[in-house]
DNA sequence: ATAATTTCTAAACCTAACTTTAGCTCAAGA
DNA sequence: TCTTGAGCTAAAGTTAGGTTTAGAAATTAT
């Protein structure tokens, strides 16, 4: 039963799966933006409702609120989006996703031929090397067994 | 300087890279265990540094600490750790990395067959449904585009 | 012997992406 | 109208994997 003009977030959550906590949240950070009833509710388009899948499989492919928040800026700001802006967006995941495989596909080239030594000790170790996309936590350099960088 | 019988934790640190906060963590969650001094400062084994070195690694690939934990715990225990141990872990990693590669290569598929319609819509939804292993956040059901299971 | 490093512990803090709680207000149904 | 159920806000809590801080003790260097 959605509400005569502009959906509930409970009637969202319900249709999404998501937690209510989760589409207020999602607004603070900028992802949606309803209006307010009379009351001070929260009230959604129909459209929130793929705006919320969106994101929910944005996040699939791994990228972050703060990203997906992006690729949302460049639908439409005036009207509805159509199922061609949603494909355009989609289509963004492509590459994504191929990139994502080359990265693991080399890694497991390199693990092939790392695997049998057991040392974990390549100097510029593909093991440690590779897929480092994945691993940005932006804390200085680490090596492996003292490889240390000519100390 | 290796100290005379054990090594400190800061040559550890200077070896692999790692913050001495994280090796003192790792010990923490049962992945390390160092002995101590008189003067109560940890000691550690030369093979602590190939076993933070695959710990490192293991990451990388997605393991999460108590994972690792789990692995580690299959190595020898009342000796030095060979080569033939470590590789032999290592070769866990291949059928992970492989696991995780045909994940990827049927979400890429679905994908392609999904991508034109924008429709983000599809009552058991390719995309949303691929790769859960990266996504287990164990917060019940979520569905996209309202396509409840039947309610 | 003294100064400068390291190391020690416990507790607080950090990020991301949310959830939970508390205390109220709003809306819908009998 | 009265009573639930739904929604509101702000703040605190949660998990993973650590880092930072503070103050004290051990170790190393001069």
């Amino acid at each position: 039963m959605p509400a005569p003009h502009g959906l509930s977030i409970g009637y969202l959550a319900e249709r999404t799966g998501l937690a209510v906590s989760a589409i207020r949240y999602y607004e603070a950070q900028g992802l949606l933006e309803p209006w307010r009833n009379a009351g001070g509710q929260r009230r959604f388009h129909r459209a929130d409702i793929r705006r919320l899948s969106f994101i929910m499989i944005a996040q699939k492919f791994g990228f972050t609120l703060p990203e997906i928040r992006e690729q949302l800026q460049s639908l439409p700001n005036k009207r509805t989006p159509t199922k061609d802006d949603w494909s355009r967006l989609s289509a963004g995941f492509r590459s994504h996703l191929d990139a994502r495989i080359a990265t693991l596909e080399k890694l497991r080239d390199d693990l092939d031929g790392c695997i049998g030594c057991g040392c974990l000790s390549l100097p510029t170790c593909a093991l440690y090397n590779a897929e480092d996309r994945a691993a940005k936590k932006g804390q200085g350099p680490r090596y492996l067994m003292g490889d240390r960088p000519e100390t």
